[in-house]
DNA sequence: CGGCTTTGACCCGCGC
DNA sequence: GCGCGGGTCAAAGCCG
Protein backbone atom coordinates (compact mmCIF):
# COMPACT_ATOMS: atom_id res chain seq x y z
CA UNK A 1 0.00 0.00 0.00
CA UNK A 2 2.52 2.82 0.93
CA UNK A 3 4.94 1.37 -2.35
CA UNK A 4 2.17 1.76 -4.24
CA UNK A 5 0.87 5.40 -2.73
CA UNK A 6 4.38 6.33 -3.13
CA UNK A 7 4.43 5.84 -7.03
CA UNK A 8 1.83 8.60 -7.03
CA UNK A 9 3.22 11.19 -5.23
CA UNK A 10 7.11 11.04 -6.19
CA UNK A 11 8.74 8.79 -8.79
CA UNK A 12 12.37 9.18 -6.89
CA UNK A 13 13.71 5.94 -6.04
CA UNK A 14 16.89 5.87 -4.19
CA UNK A 15 19.27 3.91 -6.35
CA UNK A 16 22.48 5.51 -5.21
CA UNK A 17 23.13 2.17 -2.58
CA UNK A 18 22.89 -0.62 -5.52
CA UNK A 19 25.31 1.23 -7.81
CA UNK A 20 27.75 -0.37 -4.84
CA UNK A 21 26.27 -3.70 -6.45
CA UNK A 22 27.79 -2.58 -10.16
CA UNK A 23 31.01 -3.85 -11.40
CA UNK A 24 33.20 -0.34 -11.21
CA UNK A 25 35.40 -0.49 -14.04
CA UNK A 26 32.09 -0.61 -15.90
CA UNK A 27 30.42 2.45 -14.65
CA UNK A 28 29.24 4.59 -15.48
CA UNK A 29 28.34 4.49 -18.96
CA UNK A 30 28.47 0.15 -19.49
CA UNK A 31 27.04 -2.91 -17.44
CA UNK A 32 27.08 -6.40 -19.09
CA UNK A 33 26.86 -4.99 -22.74
CA UNK A 34 24.16 -2.62 -21.58
CA UNK A 35 24.97 0.60 -22.84
CA UNK A 36 23.73 3.76 -20.36
CA UNK A 37 22.68 6.57 -22.38
CA UNK A 38 22.84 9.23 -19.62
CA UNK A 39 22.36 12.60 -20.96
CA UNK A 40 23.29 15.44 -18.72
CA UNK A 41 21.10 18.16 -18.35
CA UNK A 42 21.95 21.29 -20.57
CA UNK A 43 22.96 24.34 -18.52
CA UNK A 44 20.08 26.57 -16.99
CA UNK A 45 17.96 28.38 -19.90
CA UNK A 46 15.65 31.24 -19.08
CA UNK A 47 12.61 29.06 -19.34
CA UNK A 48 13.20 27.57 -16.17
CA UNK A 49 10.26 25.45 -15.70
CA UNK A 50 10.88 24.03 -18.78
CA UNK A 51 14.56 23.44 -17.56
CA UNK A 52 13.57 21.60 -14.41
CA UNK A 53 10.62 19.56 -16.21
CA UNK A 54 14.07 18.64 -18.74
CA UNK A 55 15.58 17.61 -15.83
CA UNK A 56 13.42 15.83 -14.16
CA UNK A 57 12.79 14.16 -17.12
CA UNK A 58 16.47 13.14 -17.79
CA UNK A 59 16.67 12.33 -13.95
CA UNK A 60 14.05 9.77 -14.71
CA UNK A 61 15.83 8.35 -17.60
CA UNK A 62 19.12 7.82 -16.05
CA UNK A 63 16.63 6.25 -12.93
CA UNK A 64 15.18 3.80 -15.31
CA UNK A 65 18.39 2.89 -17.03
CA UNK A 66 19.47 2.11 -13.16
CA UNK A 67 16.75 -0.20 -12.42
CA UNK A 68 16.76 -1.96 -15.91
CA UNK A 69 20.64 -2.37 -15.13
CA UNK A 70 20.30 -3.46 -11.63
CA UNK A 71 17.40 -6.34 -12.48
CA UNK A 72 19.71 -7.29 -15.31
CA UNK A 73 22.31 -7.76 -12.81
CA UNK A 74 20.08 -9.52 -10.20
CA UNK A 75 18.94 -12.05 -12.96
CA UNK A 76 22.33 -12.71 -13.90
CA UNK A 77 23.35 -13.48 -10.09
CA UNK A 78 20.26 -15.08 -8.97
CA UNK A 79 20.92 -17.62 -12.10
CA UNK A 80 24.62 -17.71 -11.32
CA UNK A 81 23.73 -19.01 -7.29
CA UNK A 82 20.90 -21.20 -8.76
CA UNK A 83 23.24 -22.76 -11.33
CA UNK A 84 25.91 -23.42 -8.58
CA UNK A 85 23.35 -24.51 -5.87
CA UNK A 86 22.36 -27.19 -8.20
CA UNK A 87 25.43 -28.18 -9.03
CA UNK A 88 26.68 -28.35 -5.67
CA UNK A 89 23.54 -30.39 -5.08
CA UNK A 90 24.35 -32.87 -8.03
CA UNK A 91 28.31 -33.24 -6.65
CA UNK A 92 26.88 -33.75 -2.85
CA UNK A 93 23.65 -36.00 -3.20
CA UNK A 94 24.16 -37.48 0.13
CA UNK A 95 24.62 -33.81 2.51
CA UNK A 96 21.92 -31.87 0.56
CA UNK A 97 19.73 -35.29 1.39
CA UNK A 98 20.80 -35.37 4.96
CA UNK A 99 18.12 -35.41 7.54
CA UNK A 100 15.61 -35.09 5.05
CA UNK A 101 13.16 -37.49 5.21
CA UNK A 102 11.14 -37.43 2.27
CA UNK A 103 12.08 -35.14 -0.69
CA UNK A 104 8.80 -32.69 -1.14
CA UNK A 105 6.55 -33.80 -3.70
CA UNK A 106 6.51 -32.23 -7.48
CA UNK A 107 4.96 -29.47 -8.47
CA UNK A 108 1.60 -30.95 -10.78
CA UNK A 109 2.44 -31.90 -14.31
CA UNK A 110 5.88 -32.13 -13.30
CA UNK A 111 6.98 -35.97 -13.05
CA UNK A 112 10.46 -37.71 -12.77
CA UNK A 113 11.67 -40.94 -12.07
CA UNK A 114 12.25 -40.42 -8.59
CA UNK A 115 8.46 -39.98 -8.25
CA UNK A 116 7.66 -42.97 -10.08
CA UNK A 117 9.79 -45.43 -7.85
CA UNK A 118 8.09 -43.33 -4.79
CA UNK A 119 4.95 -44.54 -6.28
CA UNK A 120 6.30 -48.16 -6.05
CA UNK A 121 6.41 -47.80 -2.24
CA UNK A 122 3.71 -49.09 -0.24
CA UNK A 123 1.37 -46.46 -0.84
CA UNK A 124 -0.06 -44.81 2.53
CA UNK A 125 -3.59 -43.34 2.79
CA UNK A 126 -3.95 -40.57 1.30
CA UNK A 127 -0.63 -41.25 -1.34
CA UNK A 128 -2.45 -42.54 -4.24
CA UNK A 129 -3.04 -39.03 -5.34
CA UNK A 130 -0.02 -36.31 -5.49
CA UNK A 131 -1.76 -32.69 -4.47
CA UNK A 132 -0.50 -30.29 -5.77
CA UNK A 133 2.01 -27.64 -4.28
CA UNK A 134 2.30 -24.24 -4.33
CA UNK A 135 4.12 -21.78 -2.71
CA UNK A 136 3.52 -18.28 -1.18
CA UNK A 137 5.83 -15.53 0.19
CA UNK A 138 4.12 -12.82 2.38
CA UNK A 139 6.19 -9.71 3.70
CA UNK A 140 4.52 -8.95 6.76
CA UNK A 141 6.28 -6.65 9.57
CA UNK A 142 8.36 -8.72 12.10
CA UNK A 143 5.99 -7.55 14.90
CA UNK A 144 3.34 -9.59 13.51
CA UNK A 145 3.71 -12.65 14.92
CA UNK A 146 0.38 -13.88 13.60
CA UNK A 147 0.87 -15.96 10.94
CA UNK A 148 -1.79 -15.16 9.04
CA UNK A 149 -1.99 -15.27 4.91
CA UNK A 150 -5.04 -13.44 3.88
CA UNK A 151 -6.24 -15.19 0.60
CA UNK A 152 -9.94 -15.52 0.37
CA UNK A 153 -10.68 -18.56 1.72
CA UNK A 154 -11.33 -19.74 5.31
CA UNK A 155 -8.94 -21.87 7.08
CA UNK A 156 -9.38 -24.07 10.29
CA UNK A 157 -6.33 -24.20 12.20
CA UNK A 158 -5.43 -28.11 13.23
CA UNK A 159 -2.00 -27.71 14.55
CA UNK A 160 1.09 -25.91 15.20
CA UNK A 161 4.90 -27.62 15.45
CA UNK A 162 8.54 -25.80 15.53
CA UNK A 163 10.34 -27.83 13.35
CA UNK A 164 14.29 -28.37 13.28
CA UNK A 165 15.62 -26.16 10.56
CA UNK A 166 13.21 -22.91 11.82
CA UNK A 167 12.99 -21.69 15.24
CA UNK A 168 9.59 -19.93 14.12
CA UNK A 169 6.32 -22.12 15.06
CA UNK A 170 4.87 -23.76 10.87
CA UNK A 171 1.26 -23.46 11.04
CA UNK A 172 -1.24 -25.83 9.87
CA UNK A 173 -4.32 -25.28 8.51
CA UNK A 174 -7.38 -26.99 6.48
CA UNK A 175 -9.43 -25.31 4.01
CA UNK A 176 -12.80 -25.07 5.60
CA UNK A 177 -14.35 -22.63 3.38
CA UNK A 178 -16.30 -25.83 1.66
CA UNK A 179 -16.91 -29.24 4.15
CA UNK A 180 -14.62 -31.49 1.78
CA UNK A 181 -12.56 -29.03 0.76
CA UNK A 182 -8.95 -31.13 0.40
CA UNK A 183 -6.63 -28.29 0.98
CA UNK A 184 -4.03 -27.74 3.15
CA UNK A 185 -1.94 -24.93 4.08
CA UNK A 186 1.80 -24.87 5.74
CA UNK A 187 2.62 -21.24 6.68
CA UNK A 188 6.17 -20.39 9.14
CA UNK A 189 7.81 -17.33 9.08
CA UNK A 190 11.22 -17.53 6.84
CA UNK A 191 14.13 -18.25 8.46
CA UNK A 192 16.28 -16.17 6.36
CA UNK A 193 13.89 -13.47 6.24
CA UNK A 194 11.64 -12.62 9.54
CA UNK A 195 9.59 -10.12 7.39
CA UNK A 196 8.55 -13.06 4.85
CA UNK A 197 5.86 -15.54 5.83
CA UNK A 198 6.05 -18.71 3.45
CA UNK A 199 2.55 -20.25 2.64
CA UNK A 200 2.58 -24.04 1.14
CA UNK A 201 -0.59 -24.77 -0.07
CA UNK A 202 -1.08 -28.63 -1.07
CA UNK A 203 -4.06 -30.06 -3.13
CA UNK A 204 -6.57 -28.13 -4.68
CA UNK A 205 -9.78 -26.63 -3.90
CA UNK A 206 -12.90 -28.18 -4.99
CA UNK A 207 -15.11 -25.44 -4.71
CA UNK A 208 -14.93 -21.67 -5.70
CA UNK A 209 -12.80 -18.82 -4.65
CA UNK A 210 -15.28 -17.22 -1.78
CA UNK A 211 -14.43 -13.59 -2.61
CA UNK A 212 -11.95 -13.13 -5.35
CA UNK A 213 -11.59 -9.04 -3.65
CA UNK A 214 -9.84 -10.12 -0.28
CA UNK A 215 -7.47 -12.21 -2.73
CA UNK A 216 -4.20 -10.53 -0.95
CA UNK A 217 -4.47 -7.40 1.57
CA UNK A 218 -2.99 -4.20 0.74
CA UNK A 219 0.56 -3.54 2.07
CA UNK A 220 1.59 -7.51 1.35
CA UNK A 221 4.18 -7.81 -0.96
CA UNK A 222 3.46 -11.55 -2.49
CA UNK A 223 6.14 -13.68 -3.84
CA UNK A 224 4.62 -17.04 -5.61
CA UNK A 225 6.79 -19.36 -5.88
CA UNK A 226 6.68 -23.39 -7.42
CA UNK A 227 7.55 -26.42 -5.18
CA UNK A 228 10.72 -26.91 -6.14
CA UNK A 229 12.10 -28.78 -3.49
CA UNK A 230 15.21 -27.08 -2.92
CA UNK A 231 13.85 -23.92 -3.89
CA UNK A 232 13.63 -22.68 0.33
CA UNK A 233 15.09 -19.37 -0.99
CA UNK A 234 12.00 -17.43 -3.41
CA UNK A 235 13.00 -16.24 -6.30
CA UNK A 236 11.26 -13.01 -7.87
CA UNK A 237 9.53 -12.42 -10.53
CA UNK A 238 9.75 -9.25 -12.12
CA UNK A 239 6.70 -8.32 -14.14
CA UNK A 240 8.18 -5.49 -16.19
CA UNK A 241 7.36 -3.72 -19.65
CA UNK A 242 6.85 -6.94 -21.46
CA UNK A 243 4.63 -9.37 -19.97
CA UNK A 244 5.81 -11.98 -22.37
CA UNK A 245 9.09 -11.69 -20.95
CA UNK A 246 9.29 -13.68 -17.96
CA UNK A 247 8.98 -17.32 -18.97
CA UNK A 248 12.06 -20.05 -18.70
CA UNK A 249 13.78 -20.13 -15.51
CA UNK A 250 12.51 -17.07 -13.96
CA UNK A 251 9.04 -18.01 -14.70
CA UNK A 252 6.74 -18.13 -11.48
CA UNK A 253 2.92 -18.95 -11.73
CA UNK A 254 0.77 -17.87 -9.23
CA UNK A 255 -2.76 -19.23 -7.90
CA UNK A 256 -5.12 -16.49 -9.31
CA UNK A 257 -4.62 -14.12 -12.57
CA UNK A 258 -5.89 -11.16 -9.78
CA UNK A 259 -2.55 -11.68 -7.71
CA UNK A 260 -0.42 -11.82 -11.14
CA UNK A 261 -1.63 -8.47 -11.41
CA UNK A 262 -1.18 -7.22 -8.02
CA UNK A 263 2.38 -8.44 -8.21
CA UNK A 264 2.88 -6.88 -11.69
CA UNK A 265 1.55 -3.65 -9.87
CA UNK A 266 4.09 -4.14 -7.03
CA UNK A 267 6.97 -4.35 -9.13
CA UNK A 268 6.27 -2.62 -12.39
CA UNK A 269 9.01 0.35 -12.60
CA UNK A 270 8.18 2.78 -14.95
C1' DC B 1 -23.80 -23.05 21.46
C1' DG B 2 -21.11 -23.57 17.49
C1' DG B 3 -16.87 -22.64 15.53
C1' DC B 4 -12.34 -21.58 16.26
C1' DT B 5 -7.54 -21.78 18.43
C1' DT B 6 -4.28 -23.90 21.44
C1' DT B 7 -1.35 -27.50 22.68
C1' DG B 8 0.21 -31.92 24.38
C1' DA B 9 -0.11 -36.54 22.78
C1' DC B 10 0.08 -39.64 19.30
C1' DC B 11 1.16 -41.66 14.66
C1' DC B 12 4.20 -42.86 11.19
C1' DG B 13 8.03 -42.63 7.89
C1' DC B 14 12.84 -42.52 7.66
C1' DG B 15 17.78 -42.96 8.84
C1' DC B 16 21.04 -45.24 11.55
C1' DG C 1 14.61 -51.97 16.63
C1' DC C 2 15.13 -47.40 18.11
C1' DG C 3 15.10 -42.54 18.04
C1' DC C 4 14.05 -38.39 15.60
C1' DG C 5 11.09 -35.24 13.60
C1' DG C 6 7.12 -33.77 10.74
C1' DG C 7 2.27 -34.14 10.53
C1' DT C 8 -2.21 -34.97 12.69
C1' DC C 9 -5.56 -35.74 16.36
C1' DA C 10 -8.47 -34.35 19.88
C1' DA C 11 -9.63 -32.42 24.37
C1' DA C 12 -9.90 -28.10 26.57
C1' DG C 13 -10.60 -23.42 26.50
C1' DC C 14 -11.97 -19.09 24.28
C1' DC C 15 -15.02 -16.03 21.86
C1' DG C 16 -18.84 -13.88 19.47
Amino acid sequence: MEERSSNLVHTSLDLNSFSQYLPKQELPTTFNGFKFDIIIPPAATHDEKAGNLAEELNRLNVENKKLTAMIKFMSNKCNLLQRRLSDYMTNNPAQSAARKRKPEPPISGESNSSNEINTCKKPTKDEHIRPKISRVFVRTEVSNTGLVVKDGYQWRKYGQKVTRDNPFPRAYFRCSYAPNCPVKKKVQRSVDDQTIVVATYEGEHNHRHPSRHELASPGLNHIVSTGKPWSAVPTITLDLTNPSDNEGSWSRRTEWPESRQFFAGQWHLQ
